[in-house]
This record gives structure tokens, C-alpha cells and sequence, in this order.
DNA sequence: CGACACATGTAACACGTTACATGATTTG
DNA sequence: CAAATCATGTAACGTGTTACATGTGTCG
């Protein structure tokens, strides 16, 4: 949902082509989730078989540019009108991993947390620089994009500390028990 | 690839059959990533397709039950040991959202943005509740989950004033401007 | 000339999701 | 007895992703 909405939304201002969609999805996002080119065609077949989207005339280098319907317009206007926030999160393959790393026999919970604790500093150290570089740009939206990316890491840094010092926790009063 | 490698987690310990591993699934996610139990059927196909599992001989009540191979033990190793934040981040709705309001006529990005705020405090309200709840459970995986969920949603809301902050300062600049 | 960006597309596939069908067993 | 839970599966579909094929234009 998040292309096909993202797509309709760059639509809106004006009648644009695959290849332009594809170069201002990865602006507008700071390059952070860059689109294969492949799937904005793909995806504007699907918009055009349900009627959001039309290709009209070429434009003067021959490119296909492809316009919002009512049906589209109404559709993204839908996106925007709803919370994202509605029901279940999104699935997060980190939570579950360590939750289940946690309960797996011959998996060292430990272990697990530390890796990927370390792939996210590495991750935000990226993000940093990335801030760094861009600032001066007065490109508000990657920065804001940054800041939210780098939030949200900080935020899964700390629980993974939390977490680990409840295992740490559990662990002693076992070994503690067993120790006699 | 969460669901995949979280059943072959859950099938490290003991052969088990389907209905059972959506049971343990949800219970270790706290039923906040409830699974469609025709899901855990289809997936277990594609792993015995994969020979990552087998479907053994039926336990005492006839239920079929999927035994680990060493192809699918090797698969669930490499998932523990690969750190889920390797390149980029996964594409983030509310996010994608924010950014896109921001920038497409005919969007009034504080509307979308009061509209998200409202939803994520609905679901930390929820998720607040659910904590109380298990409080005394003991259900230490629960806790930490809804510890998650909580801090990330928080850590959402923060972003949504940073960024409505910044709007209404440009906002005004421009009224400020053209107001002269 | 050679490499690279521009530009459009196709084919195949993985994963997830929903809805549907079917039947046994348990429990209020 | 009726409803809920247990239990297994199938069919169809949507989205996303990768790899491949193909060609034009541009710039060092």
C-alpha cells in the first residue's frame, strides 16, 4: 500500500513518468527507501487496471505520462483520511526475534541481543552521518526522516538493554539457585 | 521471513503440529501478532517444500506433526546470527505518510498528523491496558513486548510534535511574509 | 569509445492475507 | 443441544522484490 499510495500521491501536482516517479519517491524519502525502478511500472500497471491512474500522451521526449482519475484521487485521499495506527503494528522481525530467542533451546539470547545491537549502532552511526552531510542542504524532509529513523533506533537500543538486563537478572537467580 | 523462521524457531524444541504452532505464536507475541491459521498451514507446505521441515507420523490424536531437518535448523541459525537491521530500514508507513502530506497539494499535513497522534494514543492507551492486565501474570515475554510497543509509539508521538513544530514555524513565516 | 544515467518494461517468485470448506471434540 | 474451540486444509489475490532484456542519450 505504502508505493501505490506514495505513487498517487506524487501524482497529484502533475501528470509524471515512471522513471520521474521513481527519482522523486527516493528524494522525498532522502534515498532512504529507494525504489527499484522495475516495481514503479509494475505498480502503475496494478493503479492503471483499477482505474486510478491513466497514461495519457507522451511528452515531448516520448516519455508515457501517467495521470490521477477521480478514482485515484479518491483512494489517496482515503490513505490520508486514515490512521496507519489502526490495529495490529506492523509485524517487527526484531521484536520477534528476540522474543524468540529467548524461548529457543540452543539459542543464546545474549548473544542474539548483542548482534543486533551492534548492527544498530552501526545503522545510526550512518544515519548521523548522513544528517551531517545533508545539513545546510534546507532539505527539511530528509532530515526529518533522519531524526525519525535515528528515534527510533535509540528507542530499540534501550529495550534491547532492558531486555538483557532482565535475562542477566534471571540468569543469576538461577545459576544462584543451582549454585547453592 | 518472520513467520517462516519463527516456526521453525518454535519447532526447536519439539516436532509440533499446526494448529499448536499458531497457538505458541501467539502467545509469544503476547497475541499482539496473532497469526491467520490457514497462514501457519501454507507456510509449513513452503518449509517442507524448502526441506526445512517433515511431516513426521500423526501423535496419538492423529494430528500431523512437522519435525525440524538439519537444512531448516541451519536456516533458523543463519536468521539468529544475520542482524535484522542490515541495510535499510523497513519501509515505514506513518513515516512515508508524514513526508508525502508534506508535500502534496491539497494536503493539509497538520490534519494527517493530529489524525495519526490520535490513533497512536488509542494504541498505547491499549497497550497500557493490556500491560495492567498481565501485570502478575508473570508473563515476562508479554511485558517486554508491550514495553516495546509503548516506547516505539512514544517515541512516534515525539516525532509527529517535532515535525508539526517545524510546519507551523514555516507556516507562519510565509503568512508573516506575505501578510507584511 | 566506453561507461553511466535515463527510460521502459517483463517474468518469476516470496510472503502475507483473507475467505471459504470441512469435520471432530469439548463444554456450558 | 448449541456454540465454541480444536484441527486441517485450499483458492485466490495483493504487494513487494529481484533479475533480466532492451534501447537511447550523454559526457569524459
Amino acid at each position: 500500500m505504502t508505493i501505490r499510495a506514495g505513487l498517487l500521491a506524487l501524482l497529484t501536482s502533475e501528470p509524471k513518468y515512471g522513471y520521474q516517479l521513481k527519482s522523486e519517491f527516493d528524494n522525498d524519502t532522502a534515498g532512504v527507501w529507494s525504489l527499484n525502478v522495475g516495481q514503479v511500472y509494475t505498480t502503475l500497471d496494478r493503479l492503471e487496471r483499477d482505474g486510478c491512474v491513466v497514461a495519457g500522451a507522451t511528452d515531448a521526449d516520448g516519455r508515457k505520462l501517467y495521470h490521477l482519475t477521480s478514482v485515484g484521487r479518491d483512494e489517496l485521499a482515503t490513505w490520508f483520511a486514515e490512521p496507519v495506527a489502526e490495529d495490529a503494528p506492523p509485524r517487527d522481525e526484531l521484536l520477534i526475534k528476540i522474543l524468540l530467542a529467548t524461548k529457543t533451546p540452543g539459542v543464546d539470547a545474549l548473544e542474539v541481543i548483542d548482534l543486533e545491537r551492534q548492527a544498530l549502532h552501526e545503522m545510526m552511526r550512518r544515519h548521523r552521518r548522513q544528517r551531517l552531510r545533508l545539513n545546510g542542504d534546507g532539505d527539511l524532509t530528509a532530515d526529518l526522516l533522519l531524526d525519525a529513523l535515528i528515534a527510533r533506533i535509540e528507542s530499540s537500543l534501550r529495550w534491547l538493554d532492558v531486555v538483557e538486563e532482565r535475562l542477566v537478572k534471571a540468569r543469576k537467580s538461577r545459576t544462584g539457585r543451582s549454585a547453592r
